[in-house]
DNA sequence: AGCTAAACGAGACGGTACGTCCCGTCTTCAA
DNA sequence: TTGAAGACGGGACGTACCGTCTCGTTTAGCT
């Protein structure tokens, strides 16, 4: 193809050379008319090279209309209208919806949870799940990632940007609390692949059902039995 | 008016346009007057209610175009192309695409899975999955049942569909293996129904993301950390 | 989501997948970028403007197929489907099917009547209906405009593209006869207002019987009774 | 065919046999339950011929439709829901749309229009218009006409019973008011025939542009013209 | 200082599918 | 045999998106 250059799937699209990741906002003083995110003029090329403030304005449009219309409202052509943006642009830099409900999910995560460390699996386990489905409930997030698993049910090639970008992503920060009990002899290092499973599972099982209210009862004993499972 | 009447269609196909007057194309004791499924000609109303032979050839259309182009593929066009039925019939019946599916998966489920019995909770699961999956693997339900949660994602009435009336009944079948070990003491009561969602989610993230090959020490392990988890 | 996206295209049928980078498939100055109607392969957008030769495809698709199956026959899907253009293209630039009736109508008229002008309302006024009927047999125009008068029955906005676009229109060129009629005393200029109404609902009364054949001394009586009683 | 006794086109459907032509609502309290038009039990067949009732609900039905909705909105499905009548039942008997606005039209002429005789041909023809026009505004009639001759543009069937079913009946009353003028010697009788087409004309361009307000002068001098040109 | 390259907004394009409405036919069942 | 009821195959409706394409503009970086 013609633009070798860019590789709009793989990296998250934040480059650091840009400047701040999740930047959109922070354009700082800086007199450029066109090219800011708020900027009312028109927006339009900035040479030869990505233009973060359509970036940035792409993004809200795609998470402010996720959050209206949820999935099945959920168009490129309405993006790229919020966005004022064309849809080239858009195409070129999120060539999958996928890609766009990736950035979504990870632009949220700016404000991301962290992983706790209690001393305690079990604990640990329902701190986590109560902080992700609250993130879920309350963020585009928790519609962006319902509708990511759908997307990959259309596409290949969506499903390998879930499968083998997003997952393993989320999986590894996971496992962190899984070898801090491991360390502590809580459970059998051979169960921790297993147990990411199981609670990879019970989460999207909860999810794509739209079940993800505050349930700590329910909670408490899903984790209380994959803990005890795992034991040595 | 914006829709005239198109010509006068002349005879219909059937008859030879001079045939006998008053119907009655002696077919000689066949019960099937016109709508068979194999009946060739154009399969017509029975009257006022439905015509099971359109049933059948719309459920067949669906299974096979959903094997063959995936669900990305699937549409209520070509499924009434295919089945040579009018669109507004397949509407009348299946209002949603999810209750197609749910047609599919239950028409496979003819030669459904019988829950094992043998006497240990451990093996019955282990039997069951591998069951489950090589039945995904091997019919259209497979396709039909990651279709089933990705068009829940779409629609509140799809995904009442799957939540109100699909997965209870799935549950429902598999609490009587898990009431069977309940008896056996082999785990809590109270445990069941955290148990049935850890089961669930396990078999629907594999699913979905598409690994339900065979992989029988990970399934193993993944079962044996449920029934372990769910002693009393 | 309801409408997954189709599987990836693969490379444009037009270019070779690999040709020049930035467009420009060095048609040598012909100014056809892509869009012209005899040119093979896929027609498609020629920027943010409308593309003639898609234009030209439509009205002579319309053409045709209001020739050969008529009014009743007419319809949009069969337009889009002649002309290889889509269906909003259709109705992004003749909203309503009376549009496309005028289109096709004026694009015949590039042809059109010549105003006659012999010294004589009444040979004018002969020559005028000989020509007009005749042009309406003998082109789509006729069909056209008995559809756009049916089409106007059917919805104020055709009706109203009818009454203030089409007919003043021309109603402005046959004003000219009389007019010159005027000038030379054969008439009182009072009247013109109502001979234009005589002349056009006769024309019209003929046309939708579905009677404009030759009948020369039908004609002529009836251009006498108008002439003669619009005299001053 | 196999039912050769009725005729469904040709003569007006209201058999002097059966009852009063407009009956529908005089239905002497006779305690009959089902076959009264407004009876409300279930209206059902009376034997091997045609029920009156069900009929006059058809038309009935069939006006309050199109003065409500138009021609736009005027569909079959619509005329047999509000009426409570099977589309059989329809067809059977008014096998085209034409037939069904002929019927609206006859049915309201029970109203008619009845022919002046004021010595004055103009004065009479002033008249006759006003009264038409009126008629047209006031009743579903004027709407029954202009679908009756858009009708009539979608199928020769239709075509065939505006021009040789419906037109001559009308002309054919309206010939006696000419033929009182030529007896009386305002007109040559070899006008006769032209003045008709003259005066429908007028009348039809006037209804189809939707253009039968009051409009006395225009119409006065338009009447004055057709008697001065059609003057021995 | 000019030229090239790439990104940008814009929006038209050929398509496909949507879900609805209507067509005209057919069959049943009751009167 | 008629009538109500309503399902059936078919097809057009007008709209929404899809993903691609071409425009004309704007800027940056290289010559």
């Amino acid at each position: 193809m013609s633009r070798p250059p860019r590789q709009p799937t793989g990296a998250p699209p934040n480059e650091p050379a840009d400047g701040p990741p999740s930047g959109a906002d922070d354009n700082d003083g800086a007199p450029s008319p066109s090219g800011t995110a708020g900027g009312r003029g028109r927006r339009t090329s900035i040479g030869a090279r990505r233009n973060p403030a359509s970036e940035a304005a792409v993004i809200a449009a795609a998470r402010s209309l996720l959050q209206e219309k949820g999935y099945a409202g959920f168009s490129i052509d309405e993006v790229a209208r919020r966005a004022g943006a064309g849809k080239p642009t858009i195409y070129r830099w999120w060539p999958t919806k996928a890609d766009l409900f990736i950035a979504i999910y990870q632009a949220d995560k700016a404000a991301a949870i962290a992983m706790p460390d209690t001393g305690s699996l079990a604990r640990d386990l329902r701190t986590l799940v109560n902080a992700l489905w609250a993130f879920w409930r309350t963020t585009p997030s928790g519609g962006a990632f319902r509708a990511l698993i759908a997307e990959a049910q259309t596409n290949p090639v969506s499903l390998a940007a879930l499968r083998d970008r997003f997952v393993p992503q989320h999986m590894c920060r996971l496992r962190e609390v899984f070898d801090r009990a491991v360390e502590r002899g809580e459970i059998a290092p051979d169960n921790v692949e297993a147990l990411v499973e199981l609670y990879f599972g019970f989460n999207w099982f909860r999810l794509l059902m739209n079940r993800i209210d505050d349930d700590p009862d329910h909670v408490a004993r899903a984790v209380q039995m994959m803990v005890e499972g795992a034991r040595r």
